[in-house]
RNA sequence: GCGCCCGUAGCUCAGUGGAUAGAGCGUCAGGUUGCGGACCUGAAGGUCGUGAGUUCGAGUCUCGCCGGGCGCGCCA
């Protein structure tokens, strides 16, 4: 389904092409590439509902002063009052074209929203990929901190970003429960349950106790004092009740996972073997002081990287390597990764990897979360598993609930750092945007329930109610972007856009409700029109925060 | 040394190359004989780190510099 922006962006080209086909738009003598005609909503109300650069792009090209070429663009428009769609065109500044929206288009757009309910501001994307997206991948040694949680705020909110633009997602989670810090992690449980001091690199955090005071006394029929092996075997034991753990506390996010995959599983399925087997077959392996290297420099890579140590251990890189096999034998057209910012020099290898085994490195897409530093008082406070020192994810839904965490993390750039401060935090949720955004939700639904009591309800159309009224028509034309909001923040991998929509959405909505009287008896066609327009908007806002897997409740 | 990320209002942060750079919080001054005051109106507050360049046009793109962060292992 075209958004508005596409409609708009339609009828400008057409446009063009009767501009050039009547002679008012004449092409030099050498061939002119055209550029992608571009719009965009001004930010100031009288440059119209959306303008366009087109004529100062084609300016130079036409050997044409920008103005004059507006002129042509805008009489070939021949933008009318009862025209369907563009109802008036104007050249402006130094020749953009700015365009104003037709009333009725406007209406039967606003009525639509209605009729999609929750469905709203999702669109059918043009060519709809299958996506593998993983995130997360915390490995199971310790509950989620803080900072692990980032990446799972993010990667969901992308993930629902990129359904609601039409493409199909997999959420994916990938875990390593075969390294030796597991076999650390169950030494650390058999000391604490032996009473023993932790050794100095084990884990120290309260968790530990807690998994001691569970620990039955023989894990998978072995008895754990008569065996070398007590740390591996409990090792493992703890790490499945660790990632048991993880999965609750996402589960309280509202995230879940379609695949939770182990590393281990890459190996005895054979995908690493086959991966680096490929690997192989291309010529880009080779072995050098008994081991196996991967020949990274041949695709730009500043050094060369090994898959096998000389002692025959496969590295973390070549799981990698079979991982990537693996998911796309899946069928993926691409595969999106969400690390903290400290593997980014990873990247580079993965994608070389990637090229070298056949695919299109493009299709690799890793996306960086920044740090979340932890601050206690204003300062900088270290934040590990090993010492114990943390905070949790679960600490931090107890704090703020889901909603203003969630919200925290969707208005920001992914890129850009965050000192987090617990206290702050705490102290900041009630003053959250989210809340902002929600009590306007609310006061919707009170005013429809409102309505109800006293016999009105919504019209079933707005047609022929909103050309008159411009703070209503106002607040119409911000609901219908929505869909190209969803669309750019797909194609950006960010959300922060829906965030700053479902803000000033809220502002246009009170300050319409601050303007306008909703529910009155003594003009119940004004008042069945009014009640229609703001339900579009309830819709719209439930669509937007539910976008981002936030609540929009009833009343608060 | 090399690579990547960041630098926008007092604070936390938005800002697909476009017209007068925005929001929330904080500060100050106001607003309720009507549908939710978790709301609204107004004010103060900016050399967009810095210097060049590209462009009709740069917070946005390119290069240098300054400042902060993170990487640079036969660890994961």
């Amino acid at each position: 389904m075209a958004t508005l922006r596409d409609l708009v962006t339609q009828r400008i080209a057409s446009a063009l092409d009767a501009a050039f086909a009547s002679g008012a738009l004449v092409t030099p003598d050498e061939a002119v590439l055209l550029p992608d005609i571009e719009i965009a909503r001004p930010q100031q109300a009288e440059h119209g509902d959306y303008a366009t650069n087109l004529a100062l792009q084609l300016a130079g090209k036409l050997r044409k002063p920008p103005r004059d070429v507006a002129a042509a663009l805008v009489e070939a428009l021949a933008a009318s009052a009862d025209d369907p769609l563009v109802a008036r065109a104007e050249v402006a500044g130094p020749g953009f074209v700015n365009l104003w929206l037709a009333p009725a288009h406007v209406e039967a757009a606003a009525d639509a929203i209605r009729s999609a309910g929750t469905q709203y501001g999702r669109s059918e994307a043009e060519h709809p990929l299958k996506i593998n997206v993983e995130f997360v991948s915390a490995n199971p040694t310790g509950p989620l901190t803080v900072g692990n949680a980032r990446g799972a705020f993010v990667g969901d909110l992308l993930s629902r970003v990129l359904e609601a633009a039409g493409h199909t997602i997999t959420r994916e989670y990938y875990f390593n429960d075969s390294g030796s810090q597991v076999e650390r992690l169950g030494q650390s449980v058999l000391a604490v349950r032996n009473g023993q001091p932790v050794a100095e690199d084990g884990y120290h955090g309260d968790y530990v106790k807690d998994l001691a005071e569970s620990l039955p006394a023989d894990v998978e029929g072995k008895a754990l004092e008569d065996t070398a092996m007590g740390g591996w075997i409990v090792g493992e034991w703890a790490s499945e009740q660790i990632r048991a753990g993880i999965e609750r506390s996402l589960a309280n996010l509202g995230v879940r996972f379609d695949v939770w995959k182990s590393e281990g599983s890459l190996h005895t399925e054979g995908w690493v073997t086959q991966g680096v087997d490929r690997l192989r077959e291309a010529g880009q392996l080779y072995e050098q002081d008994g081991a196996q290297w991967f020949n990274s420099t041949a695709y730009g890579d500043d050094k060369d990287r090994v898959v096998y140590r000389s002692s025959g251990e496969p590295t973390y890189f070549a799981s990698d390597i079979g991982y990537v096999v693996e998911k796309f034998s899946r069928g993926f057209d691409e595969l999106i990764y969400v690390w903290g910012a400290d593997h980014h020099g990873t990247i580079a290898r993965l994608h070389n990897a990637a090229q070298a085994l056949g695919f299109d490195p493009d299709k690799v897409i890793v996306l960086l979360v920044a740090w979340v530093r932890f601050v206690v008082d204003g300062v900088e406070a270290s934040m590990s598993k090993r010492s114990g020192k943390f905070i949790t994810l679960d600490d931090l839904l107890a704090e703020v609930g889901p909603d203003a965490a969630r919200w925290f993390f969707a208005s920001r750039a992914p890129s850009t750092g965050i000192d987090f401060d617990i206290e702050l935090a705490r102290k900041q949720s009630s003053e959250n945007p989210v809340f902002y955004v929600q009590y306007a939700h609310a006061r919707i639904s009170s005013i429809l329930r409102k309505a109800a009591d006293e016999g009105l309800a919504p019209a079933d159309s707005v047609a022929g109610g909103l050309a008159d009224d411009p703070v209503a028509l106002g607040l119409a034309k911000e609901l219908l972007t929505l869909p190209d909001i969803v669309r750019d923040a797909a194609k950006e991998r960010q959300t922060q856009a829906v965030t700053t929509f479902a803000t000033e959405l809220a502002t246009t909505f009170h300050a319409f409700y601050r303007d306008r009287r909703v529910v009155d008896k003594d003009d119940p066609q004004t008042s069945a029109t009014r009640l229609a327009l703001v339900d579009a908007t309830r819709v719209t806002l439930a669509s937007a925060l539910g976008l981002l897997g936030i609540s929009a409740p009833e009343s608060m």
